[in-house]
DNA sequence: CGAACCATTGATATCATTCAAGGGCTGTGG
DNA sequence: CCACAGCCCTTGAATGATATCAATGGTTCG
């Protein structure tokens, strides 16, 4: 299996063989976490990191009236701990939503690797850029798209994530999650996503069936969803290097 | 006129002396930017870190129908610049609310405090952590609280970053902002903006009047936000230093 | 071959937008 | 100091979007 995580930075930065391995090499395999159950990490080394090689989570805030606001999905290749260790407590919870493999690079690793290779940096450090602003992207989406739209722009957003790392078959992709999650993550109830689901289908857009989707009109679909694939930043090799900058 | 970022850095970690100097002196006076113009700056040391000292801006996405989605608010002591150099595109505008007055540190500035200072280091690190956090509570709220939480969190968390830069008095602090800015932030027109402030007036929860906000019951206020200020992160000292753990 | 979860549907209630208009505040130039 | 313009706040009525409640089929998996 190929690594989704060297898959994803080569998105950021053109790597070198070298990088490639040298990246590969410092993810040690995991260990596999059940759907529905939450992925926790105390007493693990907490300078690690934990990265998702198969399956998907998400963070997500529980309410105590039961209600759950999912805050990001999590896809092969994402990083899970935002540096946790650097603050007092943790504001939120990772879950996963299928069953979910997790590798880890270790503390001593990670600064070996960005001590060693300047476009390994820049690559993740533009990883965290990127994911900063997906997380303004879903409160653009939230506070100005309308439930058909939210709905038009996750799909165009997990299609390119899921392309990024090699996991589309042209416009058709997985998409393992059931319209109460879509819920949770669209600040809506899994009775008007399925509406807004017929809506999109019935426009011929898309196919949803068997936890994958099919993306018939990408064109119509991004302008419904107002989608600019600008912010996410996937866009290898033509920026310059942290050094090359300084 | 105290400096703002040290006074919010401390928030996140406890200091010394040197330490407030060092970063007190590293910060140069900027330019001050007229309210209701956009916050630019190409041709800029593109390393180099732009603080908010005076006045109030927002991060913000404008659509081609008209509508606006503030997606941060930015108050004195706030980093503007998400290391955007890294990247080759914006994907939002940073814009001023009041009058701005913006200050600067350089790249190698910076460099060399961090590199001087474990404490500020951590202090830098903490407050990008918790930049992000806001952003996935503003995604909550966004998806899970209605007009009058949403409302009534805006004004707790607005409340505890002025308290911690010291510009609150009491529970009165400033608040510069339209109803119109309101509805852009909370994904609302600002007549229902209009709606709920007066609702939230009705229940004796607050006052908000030439530009200015107390929050009598800031218990109740809180109650009806579910508002829970340990997202923030503003806790200084009661974690370890990233030397320490390593 | 059930049991549990997931998708779908209809009717009704609630929340928020839109459109339209009027009133109040504030700063500025005469 | 007054008059005006421009923005901001406020209000009402009608419309639209989404939630809620309740019930039924369908699918999957043990």
């Amino acid at each position: 299996m190929p690594n989704p995580l060297v898959h994803k930075l080569e998105c950021y930065v053109r790597l070198s063989d070298a990088d490639r391995m040298c990246l590969a090499d410092a993810v040690s395999p995991g260990r596999l976490v059940a759907a529905r159950t939450d992925i926790i990490h105390e007493g693990d080394d907490p300078r690690a990191v934990n990265v998702i090689l198969d399956g998907w989570a998400c963070r997500y805030r529980q309410f105590a009236n039961g209600r759950r606001q999912i805050v990001a999905l999590l896809l092969p290749g994402d990083l899970c701990d935002p540096h946790v260790f650097l603050l007092d407590a943790m504001d939120h919870t990772i879950g996963a939503i299928t069953p979910v493999l997790l590798g880890q690079i270790t503390g001593a690793r990670m600064q070996a690797m960005t001590a060693r290779s300047p476009d390994l940096d820049l690559a993740l450090h533009r990883e965290a850029l990127a994911t900063a602003a997906m997380q303004r992207e879903w409160t653009v989406s939230l506070g100005s798209r309308t439930g058909i739209e939210r709905l038009a722009h996750l799909f165009c957003e997990l299609h390119a994530r899921l392309a990024a790392i090699g996991l589309t078959d042209g416009n058709t992709c997985p998409m393992p999650i059931t319209q109460n999650d879509l819920g949770d993550a669209m600040g809506q109830t899994s009775v008007h996503i399925n509406r807004t689901l017929q809506e999109l289908r019935g426009l011929g857009l898309i196919t949803l069936r068997s936890r994958r989707l099919t993306i018939h009109d990408p064109v119509a679909l991004a302008r419904l969803a107002h989608f600019d694939a600008a912010y996410l930043h996937l866009t290898a090799g033509s920026g310059a290097t942290l050094a090359q900058r300084a």
